[in-house]
Parts: structure tokens; C-alpha cells; sequence
DNA sequence: GAGTTTGAAACT
DNA sequence: CAGTTTCAAACTC
């Protein structure tokens, strides 16, 4: 699997916007699925279903086959997750050079005749042969090759086995509806392993409206605590389980080994361009070579179960490591759990693992230049594979290459809620202690917008910049459902699960999403400027054009409106509102400023401007606003923004001024404030090297004593004099501002005088 | 912060 | 398509 260089995305987007092309390619898998939906019945794997309690026994059940108990529904330690007879597991390794890896329906029929063969529960994928077939992406339809662990377990071993195990799981719950539980049984399949290895499972159940059978993803990653690599963190897979009325939930482990390293797998073609803006998460699938290319080193016990989704993920082009984070802790004896990290050694890079809806696959790509992210769906495949749980002997340490890649800068995470009910299901955040990612967020789901919209599906092109389509239920192979881009950035609030480059994550700064506070108001530990205002809408529950957040594609976000539906909680009602704003017109989401090359002549207006009063001068018109002068489309009456429009000059003066002075006051603060922490950080001598550091400490022992007398004389003396408490606190306040400026004036004497000396 | 102005969006 | 209403941001006080 390739990445596809920027130049080479510049080409996707005729390919992504031919909406036939779409529908045939749905077409197509659609018939793929149809067999594969005959084999999965047969097999166990049902459709999700709305009910969640059919698929609540099964894992119930299989969490008592675990060998080892857990705390909380959401996450199992040590154990596999087997559901419905579908079982995947085994370590997978992913080259850094690969983008993504995405596991599908198998489009090939390679892998259609696999999964007949795999009449039953067992695995698509032959272990014995290294090589596993895992899906085909795209219209490439090539298959996906994942090099199987060489792991002697049997090739046909089901999910049930649950003496196999992998070491520790965490499990995160993606989508689903709010009765459905988000848990996720996992039974470990080795035992042994535990101590040296970690695995950790991400479950993401979602559930759409039309299937009822909820899907979990589990998304495992062994880490071998011995490795060499301590960092090393491999992405193992994630678990699917779909339950429905008719067959019992299914799931797919994936498990990587650690020992085995990363390797660049030649593929084919990837698509996806670079983000437009760091904020908008580009989940590119990768279609893998054709099988007859190497295998790259992407181990993967893989069970893929049917009509499961598997996550696309990106690889950026340097490895940087990704986190995985899950916040639950794992039970027993296990290690706690680090988060998983994927990536490489340098460079910000974060995975993200969007959770699909019923329909299991997903390929999301961006297309360069625009702002809207797509996601193909494709449905998975219908063989059942069951890969062997990867042994202990795979499970050996490997160092740590990330698995998955983001583009640069883009830190995902994976929500993890059942569908509809966000706020019912949330899934307990683990307590285990998670790297690198902070859990301290808010729960927020992920809700795969189930409802169906077929009417959007079509209009690919004028999607809400940022947009995801996201499968849709009941669509058959492929549904689609929009999802703006800030979802993504929303996930990576999620305490479940947080893909994010390992240790140098902390490193480096360059990675910003678009918006990182939750939604409406959920504070997230990560401070991200906001790059776009807080709307205040309050009559039109900011589903309408109205609202900026809406009418950018996005998400409201610490926003200050009233009775918002543009969020997660309300996809289904977002939905409608987008396709309605799309009937009245195809373009409404697309951007109204064009894109200029570098000036800003070469912008303008896509309607022009109506503005009668306000000479458009002022930020009520939308030319002005963006800073473009009027154009002949434009309809203003009076207009002032020209060229050579003396009051525009005079406005375009007073407001670089103005800049300036901000600027100005901006950076005489933070320097200011630099001197003033330096100053005070400073606590032991300093030779005076003519360096511009005070010579001598000043705040010592003495110092503070001298100034708490200082403070408690005040005290009394106000306490004495009956003085109000609040009086008595601001004259308390202002003796250690003196003190300070005594200090401070002392020292700066000090350092005066020392210099003096040395000279 | 409340009220007014403005123009895009929505509606008829 | 035009006129009117609704809406939220921009603006003023």
C-alpha cells in the first residue's frame, strides 16, 4: 500500500466527485456483499440490529469463556473478544510507508471465493501462507495483503477458543445506540503473554437505525513490556462484533505482534491528499497491492467477521508513533495498559480509526483543494475468517513501528458510543493510565449517523466542507452518511480511544485539529485556539445556514447556543437539515469565498454581495468580511469596497494599525511575562557571567520569612482595627505586592552591583 | 449587556 | 424570481 504523493490526490477528486462512478462501485460491492451477506448468515455474523440486548448475551457470554474477569463491561483484560463464531485475531504489522491499511469486504474474488470457502465461522485468511488477504478498497479493488504471525496456532480456530489469548484488551465501544452496552467481551488468549505483553482492544460498537445489529470494532495491540522498544506499540486490530436478532455477535480481533517490524508495504495506490487545513482529518484508505506484491510486514491475525468494518487508516509519511488510548484499564495481572502507540520515530502522527456504521467498511479520503472528506463504504467481506489468535511465539516483541499513520499534524481518536444515544451509553473511561493521551475529557460519542440519505449521497460534491460520509444503515452495501470532519476531531476528545504519535507526540507541537473542544461546550484538556467564533444561535438550533458552524460544516463547539442540534446527539436531525440546505441549494455548503492563488485579487464572492446600507465596509457584508474587494456579481448598492475606494483605503489602514497594536502589546506581554517568570524561577545563585541574570538568589529562607511577617503584621493590624474581611484581604494583597517589589528591586540592586564588581 | 442595524438565509 | 420574514452577526450606545 502506497500513499498516494499530493499530486497524484489532485486526481481524486474527478474520481470521488463522478457520483455514478460511486454508485457503481457501490454497485459492485453491493453484489460482493450480497453473497458474503448469504455466507455471513449462514456463518454467525448477523446485521446489526437496533436492539442491542440480543447481542448483550453474547458477549456476555463470551466474556465468561475469558479466562480472565473484568472490571467493567467496557473492557476486558487478557482475553479475546468471540462473538457469533467470528474471530479474528493475530499480530499485524504496518509499514510505515504504508498509509492505511483498511480492512473491507473482500472485493476480489480472491477473496470472495475465500470467504465462500470459509463457509463457516472460520477465517477467510490463511495463516500457513503469511499472507493474508484481508480486502480490497476502491474501485482498485486490490486486496489488502496482511502478512499473517507465524504463529502455529491452527488456521481454523475459532473465537471460542478461549485459551488463547492476547495479554490485555482494551475495548472501546464505538457507536451504537444508547441501549446498546458498550461493552465489548474479549477473551484472552494467552495467558502466558500477559505479563509481557499488553493488548489493547478497541471496541466500537455503532449501531444504525435501519440494521438493528450493533457492530463493535475491537482494535487490539499486543506491547511487549520486555521489547526492546518499550514504545514499540502495535495496533493489533480491532474487534467487530455485530450482533443481530438472527446470529450472534460476531468479532474480529486484531492482534500485532510486537516483534515483528515495520516494513514498508509497496502498494498500489492510496489516495489521499494532505488536509487542507490541519484541523480536518484526511482518512485515506489504502488499497493494497495487488497480492502478488509484497507483503508488507503487517502481521495480522486478523478475524474478520462479516459485515464488519475495519478501520482505514492513514499513514502519514514519516512513522511517527501513534497512541492508542484507551481509558479503561485492563484487568489483572496485566501491565496497565499503555496507550497503543503506532507510528514511527519522529513527527507528530496521529491514526485515526473511524468507527463506521453498519456497513463495515469505510474509506474516507479528502480531496485535495477541497474541504469536504469522503468516506467510501464498502461492504465487508462475507467470509467469516477466523484467524488464529496469534500464539505466544507471535506475540513476540516487536519494535515498535506504528501502525497507523495520520497526516501530519491530525490527531484522531476514535469515539466510542452507540449510535444514537450518546449520552446513555457512554462507556465508562477506563481507568487505567493512559500515554500520552489525556482521558480527562468528556465523554463523547461518536455517533454513526445511521439514518440513511440517500438523496445525499449523490451530491458528494456539495457536501458541508469537512463532511465524512459515514455507511449508512440499511442502505444495503453502501450507505453513506455525512459526518463533518470536526466528528473526527471529536473523537479525539474521546477518553476511549486516541490515536496519537507516541513519545514524540509530546514533541511535537505541530499537530492542531480544528477544534478539539468537545462539543458544546465540554472542555478537553488539549488547548486548541478556536478558529472559528462560538455561534450564538438560538431559534434555529443552529441547523440552518444561520449558524456558522452548521454552514461551515462543522460541529458547535463550546459554543454559546441554545438548544443546538448540530452535534453528535442529534446526527439524525443534522442530517435532514444538511440535505434540506443541499435541496435548496447544491452549493450552499460550498465555500462562498473562492480560492485565490496567493492574492487576494483572485478571490471574490462565488454570489456577490447585496448590501444596501452599509457601503460594504463593514463586516455585515460577506466580501468585506473576507477581505476581498466587490466584484460585477456583486448586487450592493453604494458600494465602497473598490480598488481605489478612498474609504476603504482609510478602513484598510486604521485596521493594520489596529493589528499592529495588537501585536505590539501582544508580544510586550509575553515578554514581560517571561522576564517576570524568570525572575522568579530563579532560586539559586547564579554566577555572574554578565549573562543578564541576577547574581544572587533573593527569594531565600530569609526573604519569606520576612515577607510573611510582613503579611501577618497586615493581618493584624486589619484584624485589629475591625476591618472587613474583604478589606482585610485586598491590604494583605497589596503588603505582598510590596514585598515583591521589594524583592525584586533588590535583587535587580544586586545584580547591578555584581556587575559592577566583575567589571 | 441591551438594543439596533444589517444582510444572508429562509420562506411565501 | 421577487417580496417578505427570520435569523444571527455586527455594530452602537
Amino acid at each position: 500500500m502506497d500513499v498516494v504523493s499530493p499530486e497524484l490526490n489532485s486526481l481524486l477528486p474527478d474520481e470521488i466527485m463522478d457520483t455514478e462512478a460511486i454508485e457503481d462501485i457501490s454497485d459492485s460491492q453491493a453484489h460482493g456483499t450480497n453473497t458474503q451477506s448469504k455466507t455471513t448468515n449462514e456463518t454467525t455474523v448477523p446485521m446489526e440490529t437496533d436492539t442491542t440486548t440480543s447481542s448483550l448475551p453474547i458477549l456476555k457470554q463470551s466474556l465468561a469463556t475469558s479466562t480472565t474477569s473484568t472490571k467493567t463491561t467496557n473492557s476486558v483484560s487478557g482475553t479475546t473478544v468471540s462473538t457469533g463464531g467470528l474471530k479474528l485475531s493475530g499480530p499485524f504489522t504496518i509499514s510505515a510507508a504504508n498509509h492505511q491499511i483498511i480492512l473491507n469486504k473482500v472485493a476480489t474474488a480472491q477473496a470472495s471465493e475465500a470467504s465462500k470457502s470459509s463457509a463457516t465461522c472460520h477465517q477467510v485468511i490463511k495463516q500457513e501462507g503469511q499472507k493474508l488477504l484481508v480486502t480490497a478498497i476502491g474501485k482498485s479493488g486490490s486486496p489488502i495483503v496482511l502478512q499473517l504471525p507465524n504463529s502455529k496456532a491452527p488456521v481454523g480456530q475459532t473465537s471460542a477458543d478461549p485459551k488463547i489469548q492476547t495479554p490485555q484488551f482494551k475495548v472501546v465501544t464505538i457507536g451504537g445506540r444508547p441501549e446498546l452496552k458498550p461493552l465489548v467481551g474479549c477473551t484472552t488468549n494467552q495467558m502466558t503473554a500477559l505479563q509481557t505483553q499488553q493488548l489493547k482492544a478497541v471496541q466500537i460498537a455503532k449501531k444504525t437505525p435501519t440494521s438493528s445489529a450493533p457492530i463493535k470494532f475491537i482494535i487490539t495491540k499486543t506491547v511487549n513490556s520486555k521489547g526492546a522498544s518499550p514504545q514499540s506499540q502495535v495496533v493489533a486490530g480491532r474487534v467487530l462484533t455485530q450482533t443481530s436478532s438472527v446470529l450472534p455477535t460476531k468479532t474480529i480481533t486484531l492482534t500485532e505482534p510486537i516483534g515483528t517490524s515495520l516494513q514498508s508495504i509497496p502498494g498500489k495506490k492510496i489516495a489521499i491528499s494532505p488536509l487542507k487545513t490541519p484541523s480536518k482529518v484526511t482518512v485515506v484508505s489504502v488499497a493494497s497491492p495487488t497480492s502478488s506484491a509484497p507483503p508488507k510486514t503487517v502481521t495480522l491475525p486478523v478475524n474478520l467477521a462479516l459485515g464488519q468494518q475495519i478501520l482505514a487508516v492513514q499513514q502519514s509519511t514519516s512513522a511517527s508513533p501513534v497512541k492508542v488510548v484507551s481509558s479503561q484499564a485492563t484487568a489483572q495481572n496485566i501491565k496497565p495498559v499503555q496507550s497503543v502507540a503506532v507510528g514511527g520515530v519522529s513527527g507528530s502522527h496521529f491514526k485515526t480509526i473511524i468507527p463506521l456504521a453498519t456497513q463495515p467498511n469505510v474509506q474516507q479520503i479528502q480531496v485535495p483543494g477541497s474541504r469536504f472528506h469522503y468516506v467510501r463504504l464498502v461492504t465487508a467481506t462475507t467470509a467469516s475468517s477466523t484467524v488464529q489468535p496469534s500464539g505466544p511465539s507471535t506475540n513476540s516483541v516487536q519494535t515498535a513501528k506504528p501502525m497507523m499513520v495520520s497526516t501530519g499534524a491530525v490527531r484522531m481518536s476514535v469515539p466510542i458510543v452507540p449510535a444514537q444515544s450518546v449520552k446513555q451509553v457512554a462507556p465508562k473511561p477506563l481507568t487505567t493510565a493512559v500515554q500520552g493521551v489525556s482521558t480527562s475529557q468528556t465523554q463523547q460519542r461518536l455517533i454513526m449517523p445511521a439514518t440513511p440519505l440517500p438523496q445525499i449521497q449523490p451530491n458528494f460534491t456539495n457536501l458541508p466542507p469537512g463532511t465524512v460520509l459515514a455507511p449508512a444503515p440499511g442502505g444495503g452495501n453502501v450507505g453513506y452518511a455525512v459526518v463533518p470532519a470536526q466528528y473526527v476531531t471529536q473523537l479525539q476528545q474521546s477518553p476511549f480511544v486516541t490515536l496519537a504519535n507516541n513519545s514524540s507526540f509530546s514533541a511535537s507541537s505541530g499537530v492542531q485539529t480544528q477544534a478539539r473542544l468537545p462539543v458544546n461546550g465540554v472542555s478537553t484538556t488539549e488547548s486548541t485556539s478556536r478558529p472559528r467564533k462560538p455561534c450564538n444561535c438560538t431559534k434555529s438550533q443552529c441547523l440552518k445556514l444561520y449558524c456558522d458552524c452548521f454552514a461551515n460544516g462543522e460541529f458547535c463547539n463550546n459554543c454559546n447556543c441554545n438548544n443546538c442540534f448540530n452535534n453528535l446527539e442529534h446526527e439524525t436531525e443534522r442530517l435532514k437539515a444538511i440535505k434540506t440546505c443541499l435541496d435548496r441549494n447544491p452549493e450552499a455548503f460550498k465555500p462562498k469565498i473562492g480560492k485565490g492563488k496567493e492574492g487576494e485579487s483572485d478571490r471574490r464572492h462565488s454570489k456577490g454581495c447585496n448590501c444596501k446600507r452599509s457601503g460594504c465596509l463593514k463586516n455585515y457584508c460577506e466580501c468585506y468580511e473576507a477581505k476581498i474587494m466587490c466584484s460585477s456579481i456583486c448586487k450592493c448598492i453604494g458600494c465602497k469596497n473598490f480598488e481605489e475606494s478612498p474609504e476603504r483605503k482609510t478602513l484598510m489602514h486604521l485596521a493594520d494599525a489596529a493589528e499592529v497594536r495588537v501585536q505590539q502589546q501582544t508580544a510586550a506581554k509575553t515578554k514581560l511575562s517571561s522576564q517576570i517568570s524568570d525572575l522568579l524561577m530563579r532560586t539559586t545563585p547564579v554566577i555572574p557571567t554578565g549573562g543578564g541574570r541576577l547574581p544572587y538568589t533573593f527569594v531565600t529562607k530569609e526573604v519569606l520569612e520576612a515577607t510573611c511577617e510582613c503579611l501577618l503584621e497586615r493581618a493584624k493590624c486589619s484584624e485589629q482595627t475591625l476591618q472587613p474581611q474583604a478589606e482585610a484581604e485586598r491590604m494583605i494583597l497589596e503588603e505582598f505586592g510590596h514585598c515583591l517589589m521589594s524583592i525584586i528591586n533588590s535583587a535587580g540592586k544586586a545584580k547591578v552591583d555584581c556587575a559592577s564588581i566583575n567589571c
